[in-house]
DNA sequence: CACTTGACCTGTCCGC
DNA sequence: TGCGGACAGGTCAAGT
């Protein structure tokens, strides 16, 4: 679930919480979820300076005055959540997992100098948060591989155009999921952008128009940030850096909306599989 | 090479 | 009420 929106969001929150804090311990009991050496955690983030928090793609990075980077994948279930001074009293709103953490989902726990936390939840285990060296992140395979950010001037018409050419053969649907391609669209945006662009999700890339590729693109982009306007999408797991929900599911067209009426046509909105995903259409606004 | 499927995990929901 | 199985999204490894 978390997705750009949602990763964009949990690095706004974190940005205020953590900047200017020092760690003064980790702890952490699934060694898959910190794959880090005991020589790097002991020199570079232990006592280090949390200097900046940033986002590329659906990858949190937080960058440490050791000249030491965390980069952080959330996958599907993983929560990045501070926890201030005031977390046994009130002040925390009723539904929040402020006051519940650390829990049984709790793989990492950040503690920093001032009695504060920043607990690294994740009930599937899948997300992990590696300790790298800041100079070396673009170097990181899975970042060096990346696509264009969708919210960037640099990700034009002509720069997606291209981009799918080299995927003619593939579903546009598995296409715009592909990270290579472009960097932050994840099952919810891709279903809703598709929706909003009148595009079936199964049709073969090289058959798409010019004109459903312009839709196409400026779709995306408005679905991605109305998404962060309601601080992303919260379906079963994902809370933003305070432990709050995201309200954009309110606002979603298609999205595990299935069985209801289409909100541009009125036909009922039916779930099928596409690149082996599960995939909400209309199939009168979309056709292949 | 392009493309698809299965594995990684846990929790929840559905049918018998 | 219990139990097996399908399913959930993100990415990589392995397979076609």
């Amino acid at each position: 679930m978390p997705e750009l929106p949602e990763v964009e969001t949990v690095k706004r929150g974190l940005k205020q919480h953590i900047v200017g804090r020092t760690i003064k311990s980790v702890d952490f009991d699934w060694p898959k979820s910190f794959p880090n050496s005991e020589y790097d955690v002991q020199s570079f983030l232990l006592g280090a300076k949390v200097l900046d928090v940033r986002r590329r793609a659906k990858v949190l990075i937080i960058d440490l005055n050791s000249d030491y980077s965390l980069i952080c994948h959330l996958k599907m279930t993983g929560q990045l959540v501070f926890v201030g001074q005031k977390r046994f009293g009130a002040g925390h709103p009723s539904g929040s997992l402020v006051g519940k953490l650390p829990d049984k989902s709790t793989r990492v726990k950040f503690e920093f100098n001032d009695q504060t936390h920043l607990f690294f939840n994740d009930q599937r285990k899948f997300g992990w948060i590696k300790l790298v060296p800041t100079a070396q992140i673009q170097n990181v395979d899975f970042i060096k591989k990346l696509g264009p950010e969708p919210l960037e001037a640099d990700f034009t018409v002509q720069v997606f155009a291209d981009r799918l050419k080299r995927r003619s053969a593939s579903p546009i649907k598995a296409v715009i999921l592909d990270q290579t391609v472009l960097a932050g669209v994840g099952n919810i945006y891709a279903d809703e952008s598709l929706w909003a662009a009148q595009i079936h999700p199964a049709t073969k890339t090289g058959k798409l128009t010019k004109a459903q590729i312009v839709k196409l693109h400026s779709e995306i982009v408005a679905v991605l940030n109305l998404s962060i306007n309601h601080g992303g999408s919260t379906d079963k797991n994902y809370v933003d850096a305070e432990g709050n929900k995201g309200s954009y599911l309110k606002f979603a067209k298609v999205f595990r909306l299935n069985g209801s009426p289409c909100k541009r046509c009125g036909n009922v909105v039916t779930k099928i599989r596409v690149a082996g995903r599960g995939t909400h259409i209309c199939t009168v606004c979309q056709k292949t």
